[in-house]
DNA sequence: CATCTTCATCGTAATATTGCGATGTACAAT
DNA sequence: ATTGTACATCGCAATATTACGATGAAGATG
């Protein structure tokens, strides 16, 4: 075993967990939040800004192109790195509801 | 190698990919929905409601226990699990920035 | 063309996660 | 006291993730 059981569980389920998941790891957060500081795509210089060695960076760049959350558009010699707009309004549309339950829940709760 | 480097990233970033660690799985995102459906604690009954093994369960529900986005208080010879109100509202105060600037970004970019 | 820069991929080692059977613990019920 | 129920923990096997050195591919630059 080790492998997760994904087909057991909803489309929506394996949606969610796949953001999550992505965003699973301080060095992805670091990228992503990178990209939210500059506040705009950023073409090269995302290595530089890690303490981690180019390739494990330009794996982290590939889970978080594969859940969606970033694109990435060849410019010429480097390579512009994106927030995806869709992906973030997905994931908060996935979480809001369970959000506003759970602070809703502390009222009629242990 | 294959170990984090947690100490390398800021709080903010170990916090906020703890969290979304915790969501990155199908199963724990089950139990989360579940709790939010039911609206209040939940006593018991979490196992039936999962395609998994008992043992199995139990696990998921310890690492959303460590993660802080659920409680689980005894309640005579079950346990009664609850999400927790202040870790779903970091999570989002957390995100919802990135929301912000992602969709914001699409403007003046790529 | 030769070379540099930028990023991806391969291969591999270390470690983490997932899943479950077996077993343990604690309270409840008879 | 014995049995049952509910959950946790242990131990193991299968698989996934993380990290990086070495190497490869593609455009830029001299």
């Amino acid at each position: 075993m080790g492998a997760t059981k994904t087909d057991h569980f909803s489309k929506r389920q394996n949606e969610l967990a796949g953001l999550a998941k992505a965003l699973g790891h301080p060095a992805r957060v670091a990228i992503i939040e990178h990209l939210a500081k500059v506040d705009s795509c950023v073409c090269g210089s995302i290595v530089d800004k890690l303490p981690l060695a180019q390739p494990t960076v330009s794996q982290h760049l590939k889970e978080l192109k594969n859940a969606g959350l970033i694109t990435g558009t060849i410019e010429g010699n480097s390579i512009c790195y994106c927030l995806d707009k869709d992906a973030w309004t997905r994931l908060l549309a996935l979480l809001t509801p369970i959000v506003n339950k759970a602070t809703a829940a502390m009222e009629n709760c242990c």
